[in-house]
DNA sequence: CCTAATTAGTACTGATTCGGTCTTCAATGC
DNA sequence: GCATTGAAGACCGAATCAGTACTAATTAGG
């Protein structure tokens, strides 16, 4: 588990083939769902809400389609899974505000749970839609041990 | 989202829990239940299951109850997510031995999510109970730039 | 201006999983 | 042997997921 909705996976597969094409050429649902063979339904309602949510632009009508709102090394994989199912938080009170749960005070977990969920934000906010388009480096993140570390993002 | 279920969120409190009792001292899921402010029936289905997983040891009977299985800093949240929810894969594709997906020759995103789902895993496989108990040293996980990565596990 | 193509928006549905409870059985200590 | 505790699993309502269908709005092109 700890898995991302097929939604947001599907919706990277799409991102990624718009990165491998030209730059401003639209291309239409259809096309794209016999492209990576995904359902056309399916396709056509992520490529709505991504661009409801601004990582593509649409053009209606005839010959009308889709395309990337920004280059593709401006884009990332966070951007898609906010885009697609709302923001990367892998407990509940790493999600909302405040003041939800009662545990608050005295739950010694929390606080570690949000620095987890920094870092795999912050990891997944690294990759790029240019780096996903090819294999991209190994090594792209690195574990320090936690018995040398010294001081990083205050 | 890209949540992790409400069974690991609770059983990594519980196993936070245990990592501040002295060693080999056994508490029942009552007094877990009482005193983490969790449900009774849920502590104890998540403490059977820890233990069968081999994460905790048990002991029937009057007096009974669960302690660790190994000492905090043996186990890691990677083990409690991995002993209550199976084997972590962010996608379908990252958990599957072979072959179900059609798209694997083509699917250029495959080989991506192995690496970000092996980066996310490491993560969460290097932080250890002993760590959970306290609030941990800040910047365990750093990404470092992918154009200056030279090589790293292979 | 008409028509075909294409996206926008939304409602719907079946299946699955989640979160949680309950019941029954087995083991242990006193 | 009896009270206490865990083991195992059935069970259930609710939420979410994955996917479909339908209607309205917009545009290109003739």
């Amino acid at each position: 588990m700890l898995r991302v909705t097929k939604l947001a996976d599907y919706g990277i597969v799409l991102m990624t083939q718009f990165a491998s094409y030209r730059e401003s050429q639209t291309h239409n649902a259809r096309d794209l769902a016999a492209e990576v063979r995904l359902p056309l339904p399916m396709v056509s309602k992520i490529l709505k809400v991504l661009a409801r949510e601004g990582l593509l632009v649409s053009h209606r009508g005839t010959r009308g389609g889709y395309s990337l709102a920004r280059a593709a090394d401006g884009i990332t994989v966070a951007d898609i899974i906010r885009a697609l199912e709302g923001p990367i938080a892998v407990t509940e009170c790493t999600d909302k505000v405040n003041g939800d749960c009662d545990l608050e005070r005295v739950c010694p977990v929390r606080s570690n749970w949000h620095r987890i969920n920094e870092a795999i934000r912050e990891a997944l906010e690294k990759i790029t839609l240019a780096e996903m388009r090819r294999p991209f480096p190994p090594g792209l993140v690195k574990l320090t041990d936690p018995r040398s570390v010294r001081t990083f993002h205050a």
